[in-house]
DNA sequence: ACTAAAATCGTCCAAATCGTCCATCTGTCC
DNA sequence: GGACAGATGGACGATTTGGACGATTTTAGT
């Protein structure tokens, strides 16, 4: 991690040293000082104060970030096309902008998902299977956006020490990425201590890092389920375990059929990410410590 | 008990080797001097002025961990070591700053690959063959090295428009991203055009995407082989068509036994990124624009 | 034990940042 | 319009920082 000097994040906003200064001693941008007392922030926090005060980057390179992020306002409806069409040309750069961008904007991660990433992935799944697209223009696409989370990952603020746990992954044989990946940054974002803990996961070693951790939320995603049975079976076995340890867990994705859903008991669905976000804040609003894990035995 | 040098303690607070060397001779930091005067600290010492001065850590992992600055063979070494030990530990911080390290101090990264990272995952998977790591922990790591590389990615310079373009992926049912993903980040800093194109990719669409962008070099990462027959057969046509085409083609990993090379022809194997590098480098150095594609038909 | 390479020493200085003050600008209320 | 509160950007000397230098100490390798 890097640390910002005042003048460069001047700089980069567009705005006098003064006044960036003043904003830091207000405690307006998370700021470190040295013993000599010299101003330090990071790009989280500038990102932050960003996303918080609508604030346009003027010069975002200064501060690592692509080149014209945050220079104008997106829309939401406007973005999902761009970023589709740059998607399914390979085009990385302008995908980082428009996904930067949206962040900057103050668009809630959850929102921006729901309606612009996953539509655009939806899409170019759609055009792969009309044979528009080969195989490897849907799987670079994959590769862009892994890369893209990975940077907004580290403009999101680390969570606190205190903040609730959670974890989540996807099923064996479901080697889908994005999904679960934008699950881990929806719950950051709403100040989890949100894991990944990847794709294609046995259930034996979704449970042993349940119960090792014991989180207070278990995502799955399911872009995936080779024999309905068999999912239900094992994954009824989880959530049982779950339930005994007090974990809510919650499933999400487009595996997750009417019938299949009908099966499984115990489980908080959630279609789309913006679900995934309420139930997040419920369980964290409603925080119950003592009652959740009442039930062991 | 370890003792810290000004350099590493600099490193992990984030400010300059003389700010700290003056804080130490300001009795800021408790310091202990060798009989030659170099400064000692302890950790515990470096904590107590950071809860005094209230100052966060700016890359808390770095105490403990021996600087990776230097470019001698056991810096490398002890960067394999702490670099496992972190992806084990799903510490994301340290590997990051092991390998971010590594590659600002200059080393090829085809170097920091083979001695390094692969090293590293090669322990994790015999690790997890004893039991001693769950899946998710393999996993984990596999996602922290992704996105690390994704940031090294960014570091960077983009290739020239009129660079070399190379291509390369894992065939279909080898879902291993993290070879592959190193193979582009490799040919990538030797200035080539490499766009890796995912991971279980069928050959058809490697054979689609050699035919539409007739690379200079294709590289094929192969961390598992189903059925040694049926590799075969379709792999040797996909190496035809590159024949044909004046495509080079690149093969490596793990499942490249021996009986299995002595079946392909055409190829030029690669036992490591610096092999590749080196391929690469051949590939640049004679440039035979015109040649190469000749037999085309 | 000895040599060569690497890291640290102490010192110096230019550049950056500190805190503070003040003139200017903007929007509001009377 | 005019008084007022609040925010901005620039200027000031004092302080802090970060990088450079040759000399010295430590470490790796034989």
């Amino acid at each position: 991690m890097s640390l910002f000097t005042p003048k460069q994040v001047a700089q980069a906003i567009g705005v006098s040293e003064s006044s960036l200064k003043r904003w830091c001693d207000r405690g307006l941008i998370a700021t470190v000082k040295t013993p000599g007392g010299h101003r330090k922030m990071t790009a989280a926090g500038v990102a932050t104060f960003l996303r918080e005060r609508q604030q346009p980057l003027v010069r975002p390179e200064l501060l690592g970030l692509p080149s014209n992020a945050g220079k104008s306002r997106r829309v939401l409806d406007r973005a999902a096309e761009q970023f589709h069409q740059a998607l399914a040309a390979g085009d990385e750069e302008v995908c980082r902008q428009v996904l930067v961008d949206l962040f900057l904007s103050e668009h809630r991660l959850a929102r921006v998902f729901d309606t612009v990433v996953a539509p655009a992935y939806q899409q170019l799944g759609q055009r792969w299977q009309c044979r528009e697209l080969e195989v490897f223009e849907e799987r670079r696409a994959v590769q862009i956006g892994l890369r893209i989370l990975g940077e907004i990952h580290r403009l999101l603020a680390d969570p606190e020490t205190d903040a609730p746990l959670a974890l989540g992954g996807t099923w064996e044989g479901d080697f889908y990425q994005l999904p679960t990946n934008l699950a881990e940054l929806t719950l950051r974002e709403s100040g989890w201590r949100a894991t990944n803990l990847g794709s294609s996961l046995p259930f034996a070693t979704l449970e042993a890092a349940m119960t090792e951790h014991c989180p207070r939320l278990f995502w799955l995603s399911v872009s995936f389920v080779a024999d309905d049975d068999k999912f239900v079976e094992t994954c009824s076995g989880f959530l049982e375990k779950a339930e005994k340890l007090g974990v809510v867990v919650a499933m999400g994705g487009r595996e997750l059929t009417e019938p299949l859903r009908q099966r499984l008991r115990a489980v908080s669905w959630c279609d789309g990410f913006q679900d995934l976000e309420a139930l997040a804040a419920k369980l964290s609003s409603g925080n119950e410590p003592e009652s959740a894990k009442g039930g062991d035995g």
